[in-house]
DNA sequence: CGCTATTTGAGGTGCGTACCTCACGTAAAG
DNA sequence: CTTTACGTGAGGTACGCACCTCAAATAGCG
């Protein structure tokens, strides 16, 4: 006999389907005995509940949103962009998603958007946010609501966030050392350390794993303190360039931040030697540019569609509190070479 | 309003129901003009066919075959799990999907399975076999059928296969190229290249790629030919073996092939040089092992998970005529060093 | 024991599409 | 002019589940 229905169930467990509709949809007003005895046949019989048949008798749409700071990078910009195509592809299967943007570095904003989605019929947030106490309360807020919140590319460890997506910052930090160990074998020199700012979680992470690994595998190399280019050229042109000039042995450089528009800007003023290794985060425009024309040795990233694509299947597994492929789910540290960088889209297909 | 359903779609098309799904569907016995009358209103009023009905409604469940090679190797054994795991996490949603082995090598035994298969009620086949002229044909007459094929891993580009689900093997011989090339910059040397067969076009292609970027970026290391292991430990020893003996100034080898066991043990044996940068593929229990004790230098690979499930979505919409998002199928290339391994799963959560 | 509060059952409707049957045209072929 | 085939319309059922209502059964309690 084939895939057992609703109905199998309720005569398996010897209860109405009005009761097993309680139970599946965690209803209350059902006794634990008679609880228990549904959930035994549900093993018994190896009911699953059919996702199809599910959610197109939950008229419901769902209306997922990602709270992103309002940066001006690419980075961010591919984010959205993934975000709309995710959208649109996901409309037959009754999903929305939609971005909005709040004011980097602003807790108040945060908190402000949050609340509001809370309070809007919002099914489910990827949030995007230094953590902070306030946002952390906020995050819980919108949990005790019911909604699920997901921590997209940044983590907050101590919210009350459903899960994480994105990659482990310290792994990253350690793949950029092993490249550079290891694409500067020969001989001893420094190593500049680029970021935005070292005030955030992901930064720190990075460098740390980054001096881990360096310093345990890759002695000849010294790592220099972290310079901050807060995103602004103005900025980055004197610290980074006064680095530059003031590092003679240079052998490599670590730009440890998604926004490495400015720096790269700079290195590329400044004319680094051919023989320097730089590595970047994030494919972007930018970044595939520099590894064609070998600006960049390599690229560390994270595939933008994934993790998009991520968050929007565990969102709507925690809406529909449907179970989720674990392995699926994460999020992989990819090396970018010129050999490797996946081809740009074409237009593309109507079919 | 909100989205259209067929039933919208009939009204502005000025037809009737049946002839809506007759078009929507592909049936004959309507005339071209009516059918253009209703593309048009489809996209006048914006409609998208709702799959959650439409596979609901169908009550068809699709059953997925996976013809595969009967070679004993790892990484094979994990595309029959990655398929088994897809197969259950994809029960809620009437799909299924097995494998089927079948004698690698013998063009015979591809035609005949692929043969039985199509007189079957199977919805569709993704095949990883050597391309030949009666392989090539078999797939056709599969196509005629009806049945919508991918070739999987190995291309087929001859074959009138509906899609490759796979990576571009010369860009993976071009990441190799330059993984080695990068790792030993400092002095000239040798490179052995090592392969199961170079019968194959997986390894035509590696080796190509390879070659031309060795060649052109690394003119201080030279490539052996091909020593072909035929994933025999007890030949591998011998030719490997010998090989190791006649390079003095031996830099780097290429491990070409998925299956790569009797190579690695081979290279065990003889204690190679811990400076000696040793490139492998696919991530299996053996290949993790070969990175976290430095034997290997870096593996390139392809997401196991990824490439089944892919292959799964791809033949499930050319089944549904349905409309696929072209960037989330793409199969990248990835490269792994010890850092940025993905952790083993731990016991996989009930939930 | 009776009374109230809680738990359970029976039955129905609708989600948007697929797929089936039957009947009614209309135009081409004989 | 009749036959035939084809194009189209009308209407229905089913898919498996969510969600609703109302009544009936049961448990808990004094």
């Amino acid at each position: 006999m084939s895939k057992p229905t609703t109905r199998d169930l309720a005569a398996a467990a010897g209860v109405s389907l009005a009761t097993v509709d309680r139970v599946l949809n965690g209803r209350d007003g059902v006794r634990q005995k008679t609880v228990d005895k549904v959930n035994d046949a549900i093993r018994d019989i190896g009911f699953v509940r059919d996702q199809t048949a599910a959610t197109l008798a939950r008229k419901r749409f769902y209306d997922f949103v990602f709270v992103l700071p309002d940066r001006q990078d690419e980075f961010l910009s591919l984010i959205v962009e993934a975000v709309d195509e995710a959208s649109s592809a996901l409309r037959h299967e009754r999903v929305s998603a939609r971005t909005v943007r709040v004011a980097a570095n602003d807790p108040l904003s945060v908190v402000q958007t949050l609340e509001g989605l809370a309070r809007d019929k919002v099914d489910g947030v990827a949030v995007m946010a230094p953590e902070t106490p306030q946002t952390r309360d906020a995050i819980q807020r919108v949990k005790d609501r019911g909604i699920s919140v997901v921590t997209f590319v940044a983590d907050q460890p101590n919210a009350a966030r459903d899960r994480y997506i994105g990659i482990n910052d310290a792994d990253a930090g350690r793949t950029a050392a092993t490249l550079i160990g290891r694409f500067c074998r020969a001989s001893p020199g420094a190593v500049l350390v680029v970021a935005e700012t070292i005030q955030s979680r992901d930064s720190l992470d990075r460098r740390h794993g980054f001096d881990e690994v360096l310093q345990a595998d890759f002695p000849h190399l010294h790592a220099s303190p972290t310079i901050e280019t807060y995103a602004d050229p103005l900025r980055t042109e004197r610290v980074l360039g006064n680095a530059l000039a003031a590092t003679p042995d240079l052998r490599a450089i670590y730009l440890m931040s998604s926004a490495s528009a400015a720096a790269l800007g700079c290195l590329k003023s400044h004319g680094i030697d051919r023989e320097c290794v730089v590595i970047a985060h994030e494919l972007t425009a930018l970044t595939r540019q520099g590894l064609i024309t070998g600006q960049l040795g390599a690229v560390i990233t994270q595939d933008i569609g994934h993790l998009v694509r991520s968050a929007l299947r565990v969102l709507r597994a925690k809406a529909e509190n449907a179970p989720m492929v674990e392995s699926q789910e994460r999020i992989r540290i990819e090396i970018l070479l010129q050999a490797n960088l996946p081809r740009i889209d074409t237009a593309p297909e109507t079919n």
